[in-house]
RNA sequence: UCCUCAGUAGCUCAACGGUAGAGCAUCCGGCUGUUAACCGGAGGGUUGUAAGUUCGAAUCUUACCUGAGGAGCCA
């Protein structure tokens, strides 16, 4: 493009910001009746003869614009699927168009001629889209499933601010294995090693011990060769931590959280999951208290059901799909074998045996949504748990220390985001749920 | 890492041992209310790569490459 035009461009956008309203597709009732601008991208267009229409996308949504005028012709003719535009011309309300207004063109200046778009409207399968990752985002199905992601992510920071959840985010290089079991990614940090976080808990330890109920949220590395619909090698999590509390407290966060969540997605989001065709009664079934199984019940469970497990070992997912199918609510599995999880998970007095966690599995088979439990806070049982798991002494040197200064009973969990979008958007694959997936076989684009 | 399946036009697929085809996209033409619009026409191919079997391979065999689904691990 040369200046002239771009000149021109410029002219023409802060012309249209004085003299004519400028709106989004999301506000357009608020122009029914007057004259409007919309700057947008051609999502589709089809032509009758003389009667022309434009499907215009401008991020917030979709609309018609039909074009008569003879001296516009020419323009649209041009126009290619993705193309970017300024049109405007007078808004009315008709229930032929998607979204339930229309625009009758009096203008209509095309600002860039899209070359052959890749994307076309029919069915692709889901390598080539991932490849072309970079547009596919332009496509309604997405658009709706990255704003459903954004309430939830909204929903998770006004609930936890609003409940006395201090933010204190915790670093993404880290000197060692937070749990020494899952494969980190390893990078260099100038003459030494790092390794990107799996998951900020133990730092939320300590600033939940500076600030009292704190929360963390930001992304998470795991460099395990997982190759299903429900693993990213980089994936989001919110890990809510509370000193001088305990796992049942842990477990009525989780609910309230969840629950919250639900509702706020339900009660802002409509159009994005009609769009995702979800099924929104499936989610409005959703109350609280949410069930709660012990891991020894749900074992039980599990055999009559005719699944292979013995007690002691952890739930695969078809377990996990099993137990969730029998619930409308999510169902919170609390106290598995300390065997099973991570190395600073408190024994039940109880029973030692089992540890003081719990996970929550989503309904319709979504699986472990969130996980967490109640923390040791012994220095002498954690310092013996460190040594049995193998792990080096002085890297931990510091999570020791918080049990010598003031160790307190606490709890917290982590959610993935990815997970909880996938579930309430309804849809089948977590690598739709982030702009860019990072999985084993891709890193493009 | 293991198991299963798949790679044919830009995309989605068909052809299953005998001349490689359709829809969409693109280009040209038609149509005054279209809804993944429709109708007519055109261009578009080293059938993932390499070797083998055969008179003849997209099709059968082997290896490799790439991808998808599942398992394990986890949020």
């Amino acid at each position: 493009m040369d200046c002239d035009a771009l000149c021109h461009i410029i002219r023409r956008l802060s012309m249209g910001s004085t003299i004519m309203m400028r709106t989004t597709i999301e506000r357009m009732a608020g122009a029914a009746g007057r004259e409007a601008e919309l700057c947008g991208w051609v999502y589709n267009k089809r032509s009758s003869g003389k009667i022309r229409f434009l499907i215009v996308r401008d991020g917030t949504g979709i609309m018609q614009v039909v074009i008569t005028k003879p001296e516009l012709m020419e323009t649209f003719d041009r126009l290619t699927q993705e193309s970017s535009l300024v049109v405007s011309g007078k808004v009315r309300a008709d229930s032929r168009s998607p979204g339930g207004f229309e625009m009758e063109a009096t203008s209509l200046e095309a600002l860039q001629i899209a070359g052959d778009y890749p994307i076309t409207p029919k069915e692709h399968g889901t390598a080539f889209l991932m490849e072309n990752r970079h547009l596919w985002l332009r496509s309604q199905k997405q658009w709706a499933i990255m704003r459903v992601r954004a309430e939830i992510i909204r929903a998770c920071r006004d609930f936890l601010d609003d409940n006395g959840f201090l933010l204190v985010d915790t670093p993404i290089f880290t000197p060692a294995a937070c749990e020494g079991t899952t494969t980190l990614f390893e990078t260099a940090y100038f003459e030494d090693k790092a390794y990107l976080t799996q998951s900020g808990q133990l730092y939320n330890e300590a600033t939940a011990a500076a600030f009292g109920k704190v929360y963390c949220f930001g992304p998470t590395f795991r460099a395990e060769k997982s190759k299903t619909r429900r693993h990213l090698t980089e994936f989001w999590m919110i890990e809510p931590e509370m000193s001088f509390a305990g796992l049942d407290d842990a477990m009525q966060l989780a609910e309230d959280f969840l629950y919250f969540i639900v509702q706020r997605v339900l009660e802002n989001r409509q159009p994005e999951l009609a769009v995702l065709q979800r099924d929104v009664e499936k989610l409005r079934r959703i109350t609280r208290p949410f069930p709660r199984l012990s891991y020894t019940d749900a074992v039980e469970i599990l055999r009559k059901e005719g699944n292979e497990i013995e007690w002691g070992g952890d739930f695969g997912s078809p377990d996990e799909t099993v137990l969730s199918a029998r619930f409308d609510s999510p169902v919170m599995v609390h106290r598995y074998p300390s065997a099973v999880k991570a190395f600073y998970m408190k024994p039940d007095p109880q029973n030692p045996d089992v540890a003081l966690c719990v996970d929550v599995l989503a309904p319709e088979g979504y699986g472990e949504v969130i996980g967490g439990g109640q923390r040791i806070d012994d220095s002498e049982l954690l310092r013996s748990r460190i040594a049995a798991h193998q792990l080096p002494e002085e890297s931990f040197r510091w999570y020791v220390d918080l049990r010598r200064f003031g160790s307190v009973p606490h709890a917290g969990f982590g959610m993935g985001i990815e997970r909880a979008t996938a579930w309430l958007c309804g849809i089948e694959h977590i690598r739709e749920t982030i702009a860019f997936p990072r999985t084993i076989y891709r890193i493009y684009p």
